[in-house]
DNA sequence: GATGAATGAGTCTTCATTCAT
DNA sequence: AATGAATGAAGACTCATTCAT
């Protein structure tokens, strides 16, 4: 999506134009020209709108599970991979402008295919192996594995909504602020 | 919006359809038949078809802010405080189908008036008025406002978003489970 | 149409709304509501909104009928009466400002059940006489009815289209100007 | 607007369909069925349906006007160049049914942008010409600008009026002899 | 008689999608 | 492959008219 092919024209122009205007308020026209291209060659490359928004979703999922895998070496310690990871999320949202605010908008809608749920769950695999060896080292307490998953997801997502609707002021005392609660909730007290 | 008034009617018709099919494959006809009216009908009532999700928005907050304060003796401990109240949302989200789907739709969407993100801060200012009793009590750290807002929010909206999406099953033991991490988190361990 | 009734009422708010914002700008509810009266009760004074325009056409033409015969006595000159009734035409257009441009707005209208047009044929039978008398006097050329009848009317509307729409400047001179070149038209030069 | 192209199409549908049945007795949907074009073609060329009364009026008054001009030499004479303008507005208005009717129906519609009088106004400085060359030539008595334009037009559209309306047979006779009232009205009887 | 709430047919306009070039 | 003119189905909304009260 970060190339100059048509194709990645017309998905770029749709995130822009979808995000700051909503699906119903950006025309496939509107698109095609923001994009560059005729109205028709869009049809060359998605079966329909919808499909644009889907195939946008896709990608954009498979970026934020890139990001967040990052700066991960693998000694790396629980608690930091749990940072790591939560900030990695974070950040993603916050500094890719966009693509946090369009999964937040799509996320619950009903034009997202109901097959990323299932998509959603494999890529959070590594999550899981994340919890069970901070169980079994001793460092966090015995917590189901959706219970991390809300946390981890669960502020995140709630910070970048009142962050986008600027009723807070994003600090770094604020996110270690947030962050600590979550750590200090699931690690054991010795 | 429980009577039996042809207003009252309108607003339950498009809250089930507009959570099921979202607001643009909500054809106005299609919320006068559900209700049981003629389609000019509906503007007798509502300016248009957008107000009639504002005032919906309107209503719902209204009694999810009611249900928050449920169960509130006056004499309740700090900690049962925030477990009641954190209940009471939840509670709300997930027995209230219609109601709670649809606020999690529209929250973000640009059909809401931006002004019920200020009567939405006004609204919660007993949360503020908890934190500062459970700091000067000495029963929660000294964490900021925000931080507990998403927290609260954060969880509930999360646990709700995967509910709705059969990605959980919503056993009390999750709940509890759930609770507990926040609850740790920023109560002071003695 | 000067009394107080309802029906009174009605065609006094159909006038003026009707002039002001055209016919279809104008709603029956408007008319009621200016009128002072429920909606539903229009139809018990007129089949439809249409026959309202109709009724007030006619009443209208009427009252223009009867300015026009004022201040003709048994002995007036041709030349005279001519003049008194020409002015007496231009005078209703220009001090009756709803009638005057209802009659411009309505004569060429679709609305105007086509019948008018004998009736106006019939109320314009004194011009004929009028003019008969001038010919046999000596005081007129030998010139056609519908001659006369087009300059009467003709240079009369074009002076009220030009006045509505404040391309003239409504002079004494000026009216006697135009007068000067009907009358100087039409009577012998001895 | 006599080719063959879609907007031409338009335009002449709309012509047609507004004169026989009223502007807001032609639906869109008919206009694009008389122009043999899908209704939603008739807004790629027009911004609104109101925008095609408005484009119309403009290209009809253009054509008026040059019909208005037509058969006049440079050393044409006073008395001349007054019969044969005369006679040409006549015959436009006669001879083009449609056009005739729609000036008629829409001078003084509140569809037509105020602008479109100015304009008229620019479009008769000829005739300022004219009656000033007729005074100091001797042939027209010092008569005002306003007094010919009244004659002119207000002769030529009640003409019209009682011609459409079936009221009048419009013979030559009658035709010569209308006008000879507003010649001898106005030139100088030596 | 009077009302005005209710109706639903009818209108303009938008826009996803197609297809001839 | 690419285009963008053309389409027409669909939608929000208005308003003349009716009718129960």
């Amino acid at each position: 999506m970060q190339g100059n092919s048509k194709k990645d024209r017309i998905l770029r122009a749709t995130l822009k134009l979808i995000t700051e205007n909503g699906f119903h308020a950006t025309p496939v026209s509107m698109i095609a020209q923001e994009a560059g291209v005729g109205a028709g060659t869009i049809y060359r490359y998605f079966k329909s709108k919808e499909s644009i928004i889907n195939e946008l979703y896709d990608i954009i999922m498979k970026e934020l599970h890139e990001a967040t895998m990052a700066n991960i070496p693998p000694d790396i310690s629980v608690r930091d991979e749990f940072y790591t990871k939560w900030k990695n999320i974070l950040n993603f949202f916050i500094t890719r402008e966009y693509e946090g605010r369009f999964i937040s908008q799509y996320m619950t809608s009903p034009y997202i295919e109901r097959t990323v749920i299932e998509e959603t769950k494999r890529r959070n695999i590594h999550l899981k192996l994340l919890i069970e060896r901070g169980i079994s080292q001793g460092e966090i307490r015995r917590v189901d594995y959706n219970t991390i998953a809300v946390y981890m997801w669960g502020t995140i997502k709630q910070l970048h909504y009142l962050y986008v609707n600027n009723a807070i002021n994003l600090t770094e005392e604020l996110i270690d602020d947030i962050y600590s609660v979550f750590w200090e909730g699931i690690r054991i007290h010795k």
